[in-house]
DNA sequence: GAAGAAGTCTCGATCGTCGAGAGACCTCAC
DNA sequence: GTGAGGTCTCTCGACGATCGAGACTTCTTC
């Protein structure tokens, strides 16, 4: 740490930090953007769309979401909720389906014109993205990952902290 | 393409760039956790946070924004940026100043309370991302910085390719 | 000065969200 | 089996954010 040039190097990084956080805001904005543009050219609003990702995340994950676990994923009252699933399976992209299991659950499963929606967005951002990767070597995109995964799991942890708050004062 | 290991390679770089792309993904969700978070703990919204956020931009970059121009930032029609300059501005956060050179552009001026949660909110964020990232080289996060603006001008451009299909289309 | 453009605001309506509570279903003790 | 209590979803009424249309003030141009 110490020695010459020790001064100028801190420095250096701490310009580098602070440049990637200005970055990751501005990803943070773009990536929100292209959200927006996905819900407006597809007749949904923002909620929609993070609830579809929710049940599409997890009909790939091999275990069908209900209506309150959504509901708790994209933080919305039971009610609201309810008028989301009204929304999405009015215009076609979802379907209710009674538990058989449990009959107060309600299980949901995604339409194929919501699935297909899903796929060519995040298909043509995944390609997008890609194609802004393809001068990195492997090494390289791999310490990016490691990166992103430290900076994301901060990020993560610095925002339950905020609700956590009030929890620790007692 | 073609050799011995090119294709293997190949499918590293793949894998390596659909985790990073998946990454991102999560990056932006909390992300938007903290700055929902931020809005809640301050009694505000998802539009107010990025409308303070635009002001605190502009006053940063020495020229302070109007009620339209702001509109325009955050996309909201100009009935709803008066509601939203209403908000802001009752609770203290904003002062409307008549422009003396022009009298029909209002310019938005950031109270000092707004100032200060906006500090402690981006510092503390940027506190936990500069943590993460206290374990890299002045190098590697050089190249961080490097692929993350590839990223996110990719980002930017498909957001924006999304509207002009309509455009192109004629 | 008059005409038109630009910037902001007012009004009435629509839609997403919420809290409270109802109703249906499940679980478990007896 | 039956009743009590908990869980899950939905209904209802209210509130707030957003919008389109248009009014009003101010600037620009002729």
């Amino acid at each position: 740490m110490a020695g010459d040039g020790g001064d100028e190097r801190a420095h250096e990084r701490a310009v580098a930090q602070r440049e990637i956080a200005l970055l990751l805001r501005r990803l943070n904005v773009e990536l929100d953007a292209v959200g927006a543009r996905f819900a407006t050219a597809h007749g949904l609003n923002r909620t929609d769309v993070r609830a579809l990702v929710a049940v599409m995340d997890a009909a790939r994950s091999g275990e069908p979401i209900t209506a309150g676990r959504l509901g708790e994923a994209v933080e919305l009252a039971s009610a609201s909720t309810t008028a989301l699933l009204d929304r999405l399976e009015r215009v076609g992209h979802l379907r209710r389906v009674r538990d058989p299991q449990d009959g107060r659950r309600v299980v949901l499963e995604m339409s194929e014109s919501a699935m297909a929606a899903g796929a060519e967005h995040f298909g043509g951002l995944q390609r997008a993205l890609g194609a802004a990767m393809a001068g990195y070597t492997e090494q390289e995109l791999a310490l990016v990952a490691r990166v992103l995964t430290d900076v994301t799991d901060a990020a993560g942890r610095y925002a339950r902290s905020y609700g956590d708050a009030d929890a620790q004062r007692g």
